[in-house]
DNA sequence: GATGAACTGAACTGGTCGGTTTATTCATGA
DNA sequence: TCATGAATAAACCGACCAGTTCAGTTCATC
């Protein structure tokens, strides 16, 4: 495991980064401190510092490597295979069941936030995220068995409608602190709706 | 002007805001130096923190006052007196404009990022901005204007539905920082395919 | 031109932070 | 048993930062 880890061995890499996504994603870059890391690590700072050239390089390893995981929910081959509407009925369950949890808003949060300092950063959770779901929709939407039951001439442009109208206001909500707890009636709701609107306007 | 001004009367209490109101949406709060701040506003420390007790209290201010401001671009009574199709292109395109600005992007970036340590941030941006969006939008519904020609059972809904559409993925990269300017006809697309969609779903 | 409040600039305090260094401990394996 | 290299704790450095203080300057008003 670990085989690109970052030129260094030792056994303490994964400690390391375990610790400081932790602190980054609730404190944020300028937020966490070297030592509150080290701490919440079980690490010694100069550990950490034989690992890691700086704060810099450490922020960036875990939210890369955060957002590289985050695409691995991909839409089950199970999903697929149901008929068009029930179908879209589950895509848009599972995405809001992921965008809604506490781990993606706070990668989110973060990458918001530090998108302006680091811009290699904003484009890394893009491409790994959002742009995933995009481009698997869309390819989705592009396919026979789709095109049998809706005419969607740009696949791109409905997908990014679909994943837009599953954002509801309550994703917001959660991600300005408004509203912590949502209600699975409420993401259900959403769902639903979403497919309404989108059969309303695709459908053959 | 400022009769609600925190305690202080003074000459240069809008330079001290200003300049606070630059350089955190710059740099964010922790990014942010108070001597920066200063320097920028053309202030001395001293003056500044006559004005407000610390840092926190002059973040507040420059950021609820920041998010008052926000709201005063409301639909105008033209629009509304348009038919419904065009009404709904017109709300789509003021609302894109605004959305897509520098301005309301740095302003969502740093009330993101710190929402989490400042609870009241979050709130105090969401209603002053999102909610008012939504609450205007779902009025204009419920009109009977509107109703002559759209069936609408769940205003709220149709309201978060119809600005969900328009906050189209272009507005994330810009937020992510991964594709900064828009052209205008993107935004005239989006605009576009949103009424379209949501007449679909909602015409009589 | 005198008065007093607002403002300035610069120094200062106490504290934190990122990052380095050093002396020491611990584990492994030959 | 000893050598090697990884890990540790703690002290340390220079820089920066929030907030205070104060002697002196500006400015509006009378």
């Amino acid at each position: 495991m670990n085989i690109n880890a970052p030129l260094k061995k030792g056994r303490k890499y994964d400690q390391v980064v375990a610790g400081a996504r932790e602190v980054f994603l609730k404190e944020g870059f300028e937020g966490a401190s070297v030592d509150q890391i080290a701490r919440d690590a079980g690490v010694s700072k100069a550990t950490l510092y034989s690992y890691f050239p700086d704060k810099q390089a450490l922020f960036m390893a875990v939210l890369t490597s955060q957002c590289m995981q985050q695409s691995d929910e991909a839409m089950g081959i199970e999903i697929l295979q149901q008929p068009v509407p029930e179908a879209l009925y589950s895509i848009a369950r599972s995405f809001l069941g992921y965008l809604m949890s506490d781990f993606s808003v706070q990668v989110f949060r973060v990458c918001v936030a530090e998108s302006a300092r680091f811009p290699d950063l904003g484009r890394a959770f893009y491409e790994s995220g959002p742009q995933q779901a995009l481009d698997q929709i869309a390819s989705y939407f592009a396919s026979e068995k789709v095109q049998q039951d809706l005419t969607i001439d740009d696949p791109y442009l409905a997908a990014d409608q679909f994943l837009q109208l599953c954002r509801a206001d309550m994703l917001l909500r959660k991600i300005l602190n408004v509203e912590t707890d949502v209600s699975d009636e409420a993401i259900e709701r959403i769902a639903r709706e979403t497919v309404k609107m989108f059969l309303a306007r695709y459908r053959r």
